[in-house]
RNA sequence: CGGGGAGUAGCGCAGUCUGGUAGCGCGCCUGCUUUGGGAGCAGGAUGUCGCAGGUUCGAAUCCUGUCUCCCCGACCA
């Protein structure tokens, strides 16, 4: 099989390092960059998978980036069990009704011999089966009833770090796995406009989170009413463009309302002595995120990781040759990483890497390419020699002519300026995609022949941003009809489009609000 | 869950129609020669042919069931 492919750079063939470019086959490239960064691989179980040290190392990141911005909103984490009574879901309707087709259900405590193969003992069934948890809201809710009793016990601000499992039909890794990790954030509040800021202020977090240290620009926005998540009376979004023009939501905050303190008895006594229902809301951002980055910040030779969420910023790649030259290179490397690592960067010290493994220097240095590591820095006998560092920024991989741009720079050199460029770097990325995001959202389109005409001009059409009168209950999904005839979907209402000042591109009515249309994940 | 494709060495595949004791490329291991950009030569190791039954003297190959993956659709906080 061959190791490169060639594509064109202006008319001057490169070399990469994956062998499906995203040019010809979008799925299949994801697919090879999760495979060739090691990421993640299949596990034998349907839709879920193992999760490779690089990829739950971007996840580590995530979580410690996240969960600080969590806990400065005044968050606080704590754990609930896998396993929810089946009896919780019966209290909420809508709620069920939107899960009961993908869960997975416990019924039995014991296996037993038979035939020779392990099967469940029929006489070790559950009295009430229990439901791997697709999401906490209700298990979460019972615990807010005890925990709340008056005014002064709210409000409730907690978020967990855990694993949920949905029995979705078709899975990809990190978009869509039949179990995936996320944080799940649960509040309670004793008024509509309170949890309404709480609602709010998490998507706005989520929105700086994904912009700041992901690099990952997004439009935060309402969902509209038929793709808010079931028991929620408003929920909001975080979207990504992938470069292929689809959607990813990548994050959601939900203002829940009384749905689930009514379900689950969340009652407090307020200041005037009467009972009231809880307002509760919650949001969660998943893996799913990483399957975003990829698909934001991949190119033909892999992922390209942000510096503020790689495992590793900085490389270090050692030649060696077998020769007595090579203890003078290890040493050389050594101080080097010691240096960098004194470092600090985006306030956190530098994580720099001297990989020793006894490798050819040429493969480990495609590794590192292929998972997207910021910085690679090479160094070789000419380099100890002349106190220098050879130099791979994984953001400008090539030169004009095609060739690996590796620069040699004085080592001193290199460290002093070794935090500037990963601060490059990370504002290199973002730029970029928001550049793509912003110059792939057409605002003109005042019909549906045009919106039709506009998606099916392009093989990555982008996104539309229309007006509508923002119908509901069966006018809406009318709507929902038609754009689904057409493979599309309402994403969100961006929160900072301007106000409308036309007409519903749907019904010809008097539009009220802009709302965003793309093909999505 | 419906339609289509596929599971054979770590990876990619041939062999299956026509049953006869498993092969190619890459990778891997060893040695030698190389060495500033994914080296060359030589030698070598690695398989219950996805799993479970069945037919047969004999099954990767035929039959039945089942699991997993990929593509399209339906579904999808």
């Amino acid at each position: 099989m061959a190791r490169h492919s060639l594509s064109s750079q202006g008319h001057i063939p490169v070399k990469h390092a994956l062998n499906v470019t995203r040019e010809q086959d979008f799925a299949a490239w994801y697919q090879a960059v999760i495979s060739e960064a090691d990421m993640a691989e299949e596990s034998g179980v349907r839709g879920c998978m193992v999760i490779r040290p690089w990829g739950y190392g971007i996840w580590e990141r995530i979580q410690k980036l996240l969960d600080e911005r969590i806990k400065a909103t005044g968050h606080e984490n704590c754990y609930f069990p896998l396993f929810i009574p089946l009896s919780y879901f019966e209290k909420e309707a809508e709620h069920v009704d939107g899960f009961a087709k993908e869960m997975a259900v416990v019924t039995h405590h014991r296996l037993i011999q038979q035939d020779g193969k392990l099967v469940p003992d029929p006489s070790a069934k559950l009295e009430e089966p229990l439901v791997v948890r697709p999401t906490s809201e209700t298990v979460i809710g019972a615990a807010f009833s005890r925990w709340v009793q008056s005014w002064r016990d709210l409000p409730v601000l907690i978020n967990q770090w855990a694993n949920v499992v949905r029995w979705e039909m078709r899975t990809r890794m990190f978009l869509r796995t039949a179990e995936f990790l996320w944080q799940e954030g649960h509040t309670a509040h004793a008024t509509v406009d309170e949890a309404m800021d709480e609602t709010l202020k998490m998507l706005e977090v989520y929105r700086s989170f994904a912009e700041e240290c992901i690099a990952l620009p997004v439009v935060a926005g309402e969902k509209p009413e038929n793709e808010r998540f079931p028991g929620a009376v408003a929920t909001y979004s975080i979207e990504a463009m992938m470069q292929d023009g689809k959607a990813l939501q990548a994050g959601t905050s939900h203002f829940l309302g009384t749905t689930f303190s009514q379900a689950q008895n969340i009652k407090f006594q307020n200041a005037e002595g009467q009972q009231e229902l809880a307002q509760t809301t919650s949001w969660g951002v998943s893996t799913r995120m990483i399957g975003g980055l990829i698909m934001v910040h991949g190119d033909d030779d892999g992922l390209r990781v942000p510096p503020r969420v790689a495992p590793w910023q900085i490389v270090v790649v050692p030649m060696l040759r077998d020769t007595d030259e090579d203890a003078a290179i290890l040493a050389y490397c050594s101080d080097l990483v010691t240096q960098l690592n004194g470092l600090n960067v985006f306030r956190e010290p530098v994580r720099a890497l001297l990989d020793r493994r006894p490798a050819k220097a040429a493969t480990k240095r495609w590794g590192w390419v292929k998972k997207g590591a910021p910085i690679v820095i090479e160094v070789g006998g000419r380099d100890v020699a002349g106190g220098n560092v050879s130099v791979i920024r994984r953001d400008r991989l090539y030169r004009p002519d095609g060739k690996l741009d590796s620069a040699i720079v004085a080592k001193g050199d290199f460290v002093a300026g070794a935090v500037a460029t990963l601060e490059d770097i990370q504002a290199a990325l973002f730029a970029d995609a928001k550049a793509r995001l912003d110059g792939s959202i057409d605002a003109s389109i005042g019909d549906l022949d045009a919106l039709k005409a506009y998606f099916n001009a392009s093989a990555k059409p982008g996104w539309a941003l229309v007006q509508w009168a923002k119908p509901t209950g069966d006018a809406l999904e009318k709507v929902v009809q038609w754009l689904k005839g057409e493979k599309l979907t309402l994403r969100n209402v961006p929160s900072d489009a301007p106000a409308a000042d036309g007409v519903c591109v749907f019904t010809g009515e008097k539009a009220v609000e802009r709302v965003l249309v793309g093909r999505s994940y």
